[in-house]
This record gives C-alpha cells, sequence and structure tokens, in this order.
DNA sequence: GTCTATAGCGCGATAGAC
DNA sequence: GTCTATCGCGCTATAGAC
C-alpha cells in the first residue's frame, strides 16, 4: 500500500506551516519543501491560495468539532468532559515541536487579512466551540459540579478566550506547563 | 507649531497597521501612504523592517507599563485596580474602527516568523504584565476583596491570557460588547 | 530629510510539455 | 498529476540627486 494522496499531504504541511508561522507567512514554496512535490503542482489540487486555506478551515472544523461531540456524548462528569475538551487544544500544541498555536487562533489574528467567506468560517468556529461549551457548563450546573458565578453563556466565552490566549502567551513564555497551570486554575474556577 | 515629527508618524501607522494586519501583512508603502511620504524616506528613519518593529515594541512596553504602574500606585481597591487595568487593553480595541486588537497579541501569533531578539521583547512583555498582575491580586487576596482558588501567579497567568484571547476572539465574534462581558466574569470570577 | 529610480528577491498564478 | 518555464506583482532595501 502506498503512502497517503498528495491532497491529504498538502493540507497536513499547511496546517502545520499556518499553526507556527501563520497564513501570510506560509508559502506554497514552503509546502512544495515539505511534500515533496514542484510548487506548480499544487495549484492542480489547489488552484489559488484562499481555495487551499478554506479547505483546511473545513476539514479542521469538522474535524475538531467531531472529536469535541463526542467528548460530550459519553456519559462522563462534566469536570472530566471540561477536562478532555481543553486537552483537544493542548494536543495540538504538543505535537512535533511544540511550537503551535491552534489553526484557528493564528487565522483569527490575521483577520483582517483575509476573503470575507474566510472570515465567516472563523466566526463559525468560535460560535460552534462556545456552543458546545454551553451544553458542558450546563451539565456541570445541574449536576452541582460547576458552581461558577455569573450567567453560562459569559463563562463559556471566558474559557474559549482563555484557552486561545493561553496557546499564544504560552509559546512566547513557559510553555506547555504553563498551559497545563492554565487549565488546572480553569478547572478550579469552575467549580466555584 | 507644526505638526510632530516624521518618526513618530512612522511609528504611529505601523503600529496601527500591525494591529490590525499583522507583522508580515504590513509594508513600507501602507506606511508611506498612512504618513505622506514616499516608502524611500522610512529607510532613513528606520533602516531595516525590524529595525522599526523592535522600535514600536519598546515604544509600546514603555509606553503601556508606564500606565499600569500608575494605575498600581494608586491608593484604590485591588478591584478597582484590575478593572482599569482591563480596560486599558480595551482602550486600544475601541479606538478607531474598533477592529485592532492588542500589538503583542498580533506580534505574539507570528512569533516564529520574528528575529530573536524581537521575540525576547515579546517574552518581557507577557511576563512584565504578569508580574503586574502579580502584585493586584496579592493586594485583593491579603485585602480580602479577592477569594478565588488556586496560587496568584496561576491566575495572573491566566488572566493575561484570558485578555490577550479575549481581543482576539472579540475581533472575529462579539466585538467590544463580548470583551467586557468577559471582564466582567473575570471580576466574579476573582472574587470567589 | 525627502525625493526618483531601480536592484533583487519571493510570491501566487498560468501555459503547455509529458 | 506532475513537471519546467515564465509572467507580473509587491516587497525590502539601496544609490544618488536635490
Amino acid at each position: 500500500m502506498n503512502s497517503i494522496d498528495t491532497r491529504t499531504q498538502i493540507l497536513d504541511a499547511a496546517q502545520d506551516l499556518i499553526q507556527r508561522l501563520g497564513v501570510n507567512a506560509m508559502s506554497y514554496q514552503d509546502i512544495s519543501e515539505a511534500v515533496g512535490i514542484r510548487k506548480a503542482s499544487i495549484h492542480y489540487h489547489f488552484p489559488t491560495k484562499d481555495d487551499l486555506v478554506a479547505a483546511l478551515l473545513d476539514r479542521y472544523h469538522d474535524y475538531f468539532l467531531r472529536l469535541v461531540d463526542g467528548i460530550i456524548a459519553q456519559p462522563d462528569s462534566a469536570e472530566i468532559k471540561l477536562r478532555r475538551y481543553c486537552s483537544l487544544f493542548e494536543a495540538t500544541l504538543s505535537s512535533g515541536n511544540g511550537d503551535k498555536a491552534c489553526l484557528y487562533g493564528m487565522v483569527g489574528a490575521e483577520l483582517a487579512t483575509l476573503k470575507h467567506y474566510l472570515v465567516d468560517r472563523v466566526t463559525a468556529f468560535y460560535r460552534d466551540n462556545e456552543d458546545r461549551l454551553v451544553r458542558i457548563l450546563t451539565q456541570g450546573k445541574d449536576s452541582g459540579e460547576f458552581g461558577f458565578a455569573g450567567d453560562i453563556r459569559a463563562m463559556a466565552t471566558s474559557i474559549f478566550s482563555l484557552l486561545e490566549g493561553g496557546f499564544l502567551v504560552a509559546r512566547a513564555h513557559g510553555g506547555a506547563a504553563q498551559y497545563r497551570a492554565i487549565v488546572e486554575q480553569l478547572m478550579r474556577l469552575v467549580k466555584g
């Protein structure tokens, strides 16, 4: 059996590069070197760079939210679900050399340089993640596990911002250990 | 009296562009159009782009931390100090069209594309901000205003991550109102 | 200190052979 | 599907006139 198809290899390389360098610093030349084909060949699979980024955002959205929904569907405590959710982010960070950020965090930073249909995808990802957090927090409030003050929506938004920000900050200062410390602090706060 | 000097105008324009677009998407051409001089003239003041970014980071670091230290030096409650600190971030956001992020948040996202001496400046800014937050939180714990669980350092790191992340997320989804909601939620959590 | 002009490079994208 | 070759553009940076 031979290797995975070229299209997937291109997407994998592009994702890795964006998570490290950002959308604007990622180039077809970089991808071509990582995959081992000429950069003109990439245009056969993705005619423009925007096509590539759109496909990448869609793939990541589907992949990530499938994992989240899998976590939520399990008959676990809300605390375990929230911890697993936080670990999803961390798994992305510690793969490779550990200098990666969340894909949507990087794209979000460069938001103003993106076409509107890409911006819409970023907005949708943030919204969908907050919706999932609302569900987890609601379960925790109902079961009595979580006793934080304030309303659930504001807490969900805060948690998502904390994790996205924690990722970017930890890369410059503190690394994976600091990200884990933030998650532990979050767990304490959410219990109230 | 005539206008502010060209060097300052260049720095102002560059900061605005980086907060909107990021370091890599900001160009000397953009600056030249904003300031009203030819792009070659910018090289007289800042020979290379890295020189410009370094000067910008230094100016922002000094300016921002002077404001923070001014807040801390006042004989106010810890809650008021923390609120004022959060407002410093928001002031940057709501100036102009409101589509700006924190300067160091943007630069932090593009960290892997920067020269090492610029990376060091980002690390220092994060560290200094966390140190100031530790002081505010310590005052609040000592006075009994703050009753959050966990240690102060972890809480300081979490707050800084929350604010940086909240900035980036709010730009894509929710805007200034959402940032304010995050701050309110933070105030509830920190009181414990 | 600001200008015109241009060098030199990397980028995204296309044409056409194989 | 992948290749070689090339186009046109925008970028950082420099040289030299004023």
